[in-house]
DNA sequence: TGCCAGGCGACGC
DNA sequence: GCGTCGCATGGC
């Protein structure tokens, strides 16, 4: 492993509650340290991160080039969430689940990281998926700073089986991650083919993958491809939209329901039964 | 100590 | 097409 001295920068970020936005359930690759500081993965990228007011210090842990792009970009900084709110908060259900936690960001993480950390998540707890993604990386990702390890590869993960697994107690979901795996290293199933095609196709082809039905594929496109209409329907989103917007989100998220989804998804998780 | 978890596949109808 | 059930594991 190559030493590396990294030179942090800062990084403009009005609005933006990291913590929140780092643990409201869209990313299970981040860790608080005792500082304060988060660090966390990537891709094959790994950071800290800390917040000072409306601005984001990123020490990066790993060489990198264009690492200010790369994180503006995963965190979401350019995108315009005040004009975004401001919508939003045209709906009176809508803005109380956005007031809740407003520095909420939709996070733009790498394809193959999100497939993997949604397929751990069904049927599961935030809690445990984020152990059992630990073990993931920890066991079987490549370390690309010290103690940290970035998700394994599509490749390395194909050439096992799932008793390799055993250890990660991912439990029916081994056989899952196995054939994600497969189908992404083969080719079948890629970041690329699914950047050109539309939500709807994009959705089946994800699907085709064994332990990935309509939710999970719903995750990867928003929270990888960019797909911000495209509201993942978890058992907390179906019982906010049903107890709180009776039946169907409203036309202020349109568009944009993957983010709205974000903000209803963690007000309802806190405050619904 | 059971109940349930950011679902899905298999099966029956 | 739609409702139901089992699933590995362990957090709460």
């Amino acid at each position: 492993m190559v030493v590396f001295s990294p030179v942090p920068f800062t990084l403009d970020a009005k609005g933006l509650d990291l913590q929140s936005t780092l643990f409201c359930g869209q990313s299970f690759s981040w860790q608080a340290l005792d500082d304060g500081r988060y660090q966390g993965v990537a891709g094959g990228y790994a950071a800290r991160l800390t917040q000072t007011n409306d601005c984001i210090e990123v020490q990066p842990l790993t060489p990198q080039a264009d690492a200010a792009d790369f994180w503006r970009r995963y965190l979401a900084l350019d995108d315009d969430y005040a004009a975004l709110h401001a919508t939003f908060k045209e709906d009176t259900q809508l803005h109380r689940c956005v007031s809740y936690c407003s520095g909420i960001r939709v996070l733009r993480q790498p394809f193959f990281d999100t497939l993997l950390s949604f397929i751990i998540s069904q049927n599961n707890n935030l809690t445990r998926i984020r152990q059992i993604t630990d073990r993931l990386r920890a066991r079987f990702g490549e370390e690309i700073a010290e103690g940290i390890h970035r998700f394994p590869t599509a490749e390395k993960l194909a050439a096992l089986h799932e008793e390799d697994l055993k250890e990660l107690k991912a439990g029916f979901r081994a056989r899952y991650l196995i054939d994600a795996a497969q189908k992404v290293a083969s080719g079948s199933v890629t970041e690329e083919k699914l950047q050109s095609l539309n939500d709807d196709d994009a959705r089946k082809l994800l699907c085709t993958i064994v332990g990935v039905g309509p939710k999970v594929a719903d995750c990867v496109l928003l929270f990888s491809l960019g797909r911000d209409a495209i509201a993942p329907m978890d058992v907390w989103m179906k019982r906010a939209v049903k107890e709180l917007f009776g039946g169907a989100l409203p036309p202020q998220a349109k568009g944009y329901e993957g983010i709205a989804q974000q903000y209803i998804f963690w007000y309802a998780k806190n405050h619904l039964e």
